[in-house]
DNA sequence: ACTGACTTTGGGATCGATCCCAGGAATCAA
DNA sequence: TTGATTCCTGGGATCGATCCCAAAGTCAGT
């Protein structure tokens, strides 16, 4: 029925359809200039009957502007990234920006690859939530005029706006409470110490003991972000000659080897052993009983970072000297933590 | 100390250091055509010296292919989608292609929206996995020669490939297992009749049930995808005056109310009650016992539809006639669905 | 040495929208 | 009526890469 067209309608189209030149037609339906009513109902009625369609990149040509973001992340299987990713892009899509979505598995060289072509697409701006490799080319792009904003994690000397997460406040939010709750003998099982997030959780948890002193080498235990590890590291730490009354699990992944351990172990939460959790997989709610977490708060931190690139991608706003932002953690405080019970 | 490049290198910059001409800098870096190997080796050093990045939007407008993709779909908070959403985001990298993802919510005016910029950012294709809706703007924009992919939904009369999930064989499976283990009395929670999920899942199962001459209408539930009806579903089921031995839990969000409930209630899984669930969040394995479940194969379902795009997407290859995939749904048996046990 | 076939190179034209400038129409004050 | 000002419109030039055609260079065979 419906005849394959051969060429998309263009503005000379639109404007012989209209009775007006091209100058015309842009004004009305680019939205810069001055037009008279008549003639712009005219336009547009004009691209309406003959299909106009923008075509994007013979705009970004001459304005240089693409319109288009990139968000550059490790994965999306990890509920922080994939809230962020959902958030971000629709705070963008609402600013009228289309974002490109990189998952670079965490490796470096895939996320310079994406950054370059990131680049050769004239993107305005780029969240990267990555390797925190890769600053040279950061720069270089940065200078080229593209906004950045760093996630979650910023390698020293990038560039742009830094929206981070308080993984050390977290952390201390947690020790505080289960030493608030009686508990002095507190474990800790977290990433390892090459980490970001690993070291400055560890630093929060240990400081806040040592100033109540009731820090314990024998109760720390760091090891690669896995369930595995979180199995045997709970089985390790109880098994410790004065095992402790409580423990702060830092490591996102090790808390899901930690939970069917402990029930399969038959220690009970929280009369056994108070446990409280980092960061929030949906289902800890659904836990027996419900485990309490530190929320280092995906949401807010998505948010702030749109709108961070997109306040830096309005024209001149690259000028700005970069900000750093902190989201406060939070404690949510559910079944898995309660006051300290005298040992039978 | 860098100072800001007023304006980026093009090829005739390129050209100039290499002291040949625009065309010939352009077939070195473009990969068309034939040069002599010294000549390629003077403009690549060249490009390397002067900082020179492709502009896509230049490249774009002459070509008119741009190398970018779309991918819509409701949200990411759901595994099958940030699955779909990752693994098609790679293999589109993988064959050269940029992903702009686009999460609509679910709502079928702001999917117009965002397809409305695809066309007018001129993509090479789209992977849609959407409301169902819009199958004017869909055969429209195919028309002008998109590549269209339908992924796991397809409304009726959309253009292009359509790779679907087997929600009604992964029922029967499901269906005849706890059948298989003796069970008569099988409960079903589903989703609403109106989604295409609901039906094709709520057809399975009853249809099998029927040709064991099973069927009963008292253990039919059907609600809204949320963990609340989950809970009251299950609830509900157990009242009945003839309890079933074992239920389907067709509905993914019901199954997150209904698991903890029936933990609440101390039903014993599979003891008192056979269960077996649709789709995998990543916990049910973590669950007490183990929940078994219909896996509708999202990795699958997000390679497939990658393939098929990145075929279409082939100079020509839009000509083929639409086909239809259906990835096989697969039983994962764990510890919650059992024999019948003869009632005490 | 000459012809024909092939390889390599250069430059004009082009993709489609926007910028810039100039000219004509319309408005207003003197 | 005239001149100054503002408003609207049209057309040439432009963004940067690629396509197309023609010219120049290379080589083998006679």
């Amino acid at each position: 029925m419906a005849s394959i067209p051969i060429r998309r309608a263009t503005l000379v189209d639109v404007a012989a359809a209209a009775g007006v030149s091209r100058s015309t037609a842009s004004r009305v339906l680019s939205g810069e200039g001055a037009v008279s009513a008549e003639t712009e109902a005219r336009v547009r009625a004009a691209a309406a009957e003959v299909g106009y369609l923008l075509n994007s990149a013979a705009r970004t040509l001459r304005t240089s502007r693409t319109m288009l973001t990139g968000l550059v992340l490790n994965n999306l299987v990890n509920a922080t990234f994939h809230v962020v990713a959902e958030i971000v892009q629709q705070r963008l899509a609402l600013a009228g920006y289309r974002m490109i979505l990189c998952v670079t598995g965490g490796q470096a060289a895939e996320e310079a690859d994406y950054l370059q072509t990131l680049a050769e697409q004239g993107v305005d701006g780029i969240i990267v939530a990555g390797s925190g490799a890769n600053i040279d080319q950061l720069n270089t792009i940065h200078a080229n005029g593209t906004a950045i904003v760093n996630l979650i994690r910023a390698g020293k000397g990038a560039p742009g706006d830094r929206v981070l997460a308080s993984d050390r406040d977290g952390a201390v939010l947690a020790t505080q409470e289960l030493l608030d709750l009686g508990h002095r003998r507190i474990g800790y099982i977290g990433g390892p110490a090459q980490t970001n997030s690993g070291r400055e959780r560890f630093h929060g948890y240990r400081s806040t003991l040592r100033t109540a002193g009731a820090f314990a080498d024998d109760l720390v235990l760091r090891g690669p972000f896995s369930p595995d590890f979180g199995a045997e590291a709970i089985k390790a730490i109880l098994r410790a000659p004065e095992p402790p009354s409580a423990v702060y699990i830092a490591n996102h992944e090790a808390s899901f080897g930690a939970l069917p351990t402990l029930r399969d172990l038959k220690v009970r939460l929280p009369d056994d052993l108070s446990l409280i959790a980092h960061d929030e997989p949906s289902w800890f709610q659904y836990w027996d009983p419900a485990v309490s977490i530190v929320d280092s708060g995906a949401t807010e931190l998505a948010e702030l970072a749109a709108s961070r690139l997109i306040a830096a991608m309005r024209p001149g706003g690259t000028d700005d000297k970069p900000r750093e932002f902190r989201v406060g953690a939070r404690l949510v405080t559910r079944g898995s933590s309660a006051p300290v019970t005298p040992r039978a």
